[in-house]
RNA sequence: GGCCCCAUCGUCUAGCCCGGCCUAGGACGCCGCCCUCUCAAGGCGGAAACGCGGGUUCGAAUCCCGCUGGGGCCA
């Protein structure tokens, strides 16, 4: 029986959540559950200067909203700098650490001067040898192994080679006493016993580093996996710049999050042609040997297309609770939301306003933002219409029919799609017309669109009153 | 600049590790047709890729080298 694993996501608390970490911590989280191992999260606040609460804040929201529930944690860098002195201490004893006096300034300096000589801007070790500690402030550093390679064992890119010449003696603790990246991270992933580094390729290049940390420190090597990033477009590192970035965005925007899932994991990863996967499919398949080496460029029509597969599968009523908030931020007033749906219950449905909206609109929206403005029409709200498509219904002809219809309307007992289509149907056989010829029209009246859902759905969805008032509207128009 | 990673349709990818089954498969998007009260959804069909150059081999998308291109790290 060997130890289950242990896994993390560590994302620093300078930002939203972007895709590229959800995913990361998508691939942790799915790892662990795959090995029955313990995920948990830790947030690499160390940064003072760029980190916030509301930042963590905002991460913590969006790994719950993903449905990545961390086992342990969140554990926070900032409540440990004391544990990072004390190793540091350790390493300046031991004397595999030094103590170094040059400044910022100073190092800049040369670092320029080494570049103008064509030589790279490595720190020159010039206090390698020191031993006490100095009255002027210092930073730590740790005397790297100048010579042989430092090999990294990867589960996605294999070995990847580094030459130890290349590494200079890089800072452990910055002069302020706070501990740099590499250093923490080091000693946080071995005092936490994780066994698997899974984390963005970006961080392949540091890890001879922390290879180093972790020998200096005699602590044992974990397990790395890196995986490549997730580019924008333009195939450039994901930024604001390339519009919705954040997990929260997606969410506002009127995602799920299971679409949101099965899309970040599919990009870079795959089992066979599949592309749907619930999320027990998923715990089951996930294989970091099956993650592939190439980064990724986002492509929001592929989300859209799976978080409209989705928005079909989803139970109506939670996709109901949901949209109402939609329909605010479409400026839809509270009062009408309600007096819609008072009027609906009245009439005795099985299902609430929301749901019947769900169910005739939501087959024909990507997001639920898509569906909260498509389905707009239906309250008493000022409706901009199609200025051609109502020139066409404003015809004399046109507008006759409209007026015969409306007077039919008013007199059917029962108003519902089904009576609604045969009392259609069987005006435009008496008159030898075409379903089109009014039903277009009567579409146009009352959504202000060419295109809407099935017609009679939405007229009982709208009700007699506001269907006669947009009807009249319409054929009681004067055609200047 | 140095170092590291990567390279199959526009995009995500299968195939590559263990060469022949690949006249390179799937998905999104795009185009066309069907269904149809419009639009979706669904069904059917189509256009669309092994970056380039050298090897190795009877045979390479698959192995090796170089180039080019992209990305990242260092500061």
């Amino acid at each position: 029986m060997t130890d289950p694993c242990r896994v993390r996501f560590a994302p620093s608390p300078t930002g939203d959540l972007h895709v590229g970490g959800a995913r990361t911590a998508l691939y942790n989280w799915l790892f662990a559950r795959h090995h029955d191992g313990v995920y948990f999260l830790r947030i690499e606040d160390t940064d003072v200067e760029r980190s916030t609460a509301e930042a963590a804040d905002a991460i913590v929201k969006s790994l719950q909203w993903l449905g990545l529930e961390w086992d342990e944690g969140p554990y926070r860098q900032a409540e440990r700098l004391a544990l990072y002195r004390e190793y540091a201490e350790r390493l300046l004893d031991a004397g595999k650490a030094y103590p170094c006096v040059c400044t910022p300034e100073e190092l800049e300096e040369r670092r320029k001067a080494a570049m103008a000589a064509g030589r790279s801007p490595r720190y020159d070790g010039r206090c390698r040898d020191r031993h006490s500690k100095p009255e002027k402030p210092w930073a730590l550093r740790l005397k790297v192994q100048e010579v042989g390679m430092t090999v990294v064992k990867d589960l996605i890119h294999g070995e990847v080679r580094f030459d130890n010449a290349e590494l200079d003696d890089f800072i452990l603790v910055r002069s302020d006493g706070l501990p740099t990246y590499n250093f923490a991270v080091v000693v946080d992933d071995a005092l936490m016993h994780v066994t698997h580094v899974i984390r963005g390729d970006d961080h392949l290049s540091n890890t001879p580093k922390q290879v180093q940390v972790y020998r200096a420190l005699d602590f044992p090597l974990p397990e790395f996996a890196h995986v490549p990033m997730i580019l924008g477009p333009d195939r450039t590192r994901l930024s604001k710049r390339h519009g919705a970035t954040s997990v929260l965005a997606y969410r506002d925007l009127g995602y799920l999050p299971e679409a949101l899932v099965n899309y970040l994991v599919r990009l870079g990863w795959s089992h066979g042609d599949q592309e749907i996967f619930s999320r027990d499919e998923l715990v089951h398949y996930f294989d970091l040997a099956r993650v592939g080496h190439t980064p990724a460029v986002f492509d929001q029509a592929k989300l859209d297309w799976l978080n409209g597969h989705y928005l079909r599968g989803a139970d109506p009523k939670r996709l109901a609770d949901l949209l109402v908030a939609f329909w605010l931020k479409a400026e839809v007033p509270a009062d009408e939301i309600e007096a819609a749906a008072a009027r609906w219950s009245s009439l005795g449905s099985a299902r609430t306003f929301g749901e019947a909206v769900v169910q005739t609109f939501g087959e024909r929206s990507k997001t639920l933002w898509e569906l909260a403005q498509a389905s707009r029409f239906l309250f008493r709200v000022a409706i901009d219409y199609d200025v051609r498509a109502r020139e066409k219904c404003l015809r004399p002809e046109t507008q006759r029919h409209l007026r015969d219809v409306s007077t039919r309307i008013r007199s059917v007992i029962r108003f519902d799609a089904a009576t609604l289509e045969k009392l259609y149907r069987d005006f435009v056989a008496e008159r030898g017309l075409k379903l089109g010829d009014v039903a277009q029209p009567t579409r146009v009246a009352l959504t202000g669109r060419t295109v809407s859902p099935p017609l009679f759905h939405v007229m009982e969805l709208l009700g007699r009153e506001i269907c006669l008032k947009r009807l009249e509207a319409m054929w009681q128009q004067k055609n200047d």
